[in-house]
DNA sequence: GCCAACGTTGGC
DNA sequence: GCCAACGTTGGC
């Protein structure tokens, strides 16, 4: 069992949005380092903490998990896509994605700040200087620090 | 909206 | 293989 932070920008597809839909495909990660999370690491149950990126409050939103093995995403082979690479082999597929799975909100966001402050988390990736990528590694104590933060005082 | 950090592209 | 130009990410 693996735990994950997968980003998502709340005003394209927030957490309310996965509670909605229940099970969601994950595309669009066009990242190489992402990409092989995904295609070569996740497995069925892990889970995920969903992150809220580029908006107001920065932060993990909700718990969700990975819900199917990995597949090639059909958007990169999808011409009107904005996800579509010309580039990508039929036979060799470029991007893989997983369904997503929405377990449940926290009572509290865990905002970006609590997670910069909190100096348990040690080497944590969403926290490096220049951080960029959208599906991260989170260790399991890490995965126990951060939900332990979801009923602090806002 | 700004801008630093980063990944990718393509000329050489 | 180098590196400048460009596009994207994401906090602020």
């Amino acid at each position: 069992m693996h735990y994950w932070l997968m980003k998502s920008e709340p005003q394209t597809f927030s957490i309310e949005d996965l509670a909605r839909k229940g099970v969601e495909p994950w595309d669009g990660v066009r990242n190489y380092q992402a990409r092989n999370f995904i295609r070569d690491a996740m497995r069925v149950g892990d889970g995920v903490l969903f992150y809220h990126s580029n908006c107001a409050e920065p932060g993990v939103a909700g718990i969700a998990e990975v819900a199917s093995a990995a597949y090639p995403d059909p958007s990169q082979f999808a011409p009107r896509s904005k996800y579509h690479d010309p580039g990508s082999p039929r036979d060799a597929p470029r991007w893989w994605l997983v369904d997503v799975r929405f377990v449940r909100k926290l009572a509290h966001m865990v905002s970006l700040q609590t997670l910069q402050r909190d100096a348990r988390l040690g080497d944590f990736a969403l926290t490096r200087r220049g951080n960029r990528l959208s599906v991260l590694p989170v260790s399991a104590a890490q995965w126990r620090i951060i939900i332990g933060h979801e009923k602090d005082p806002v």
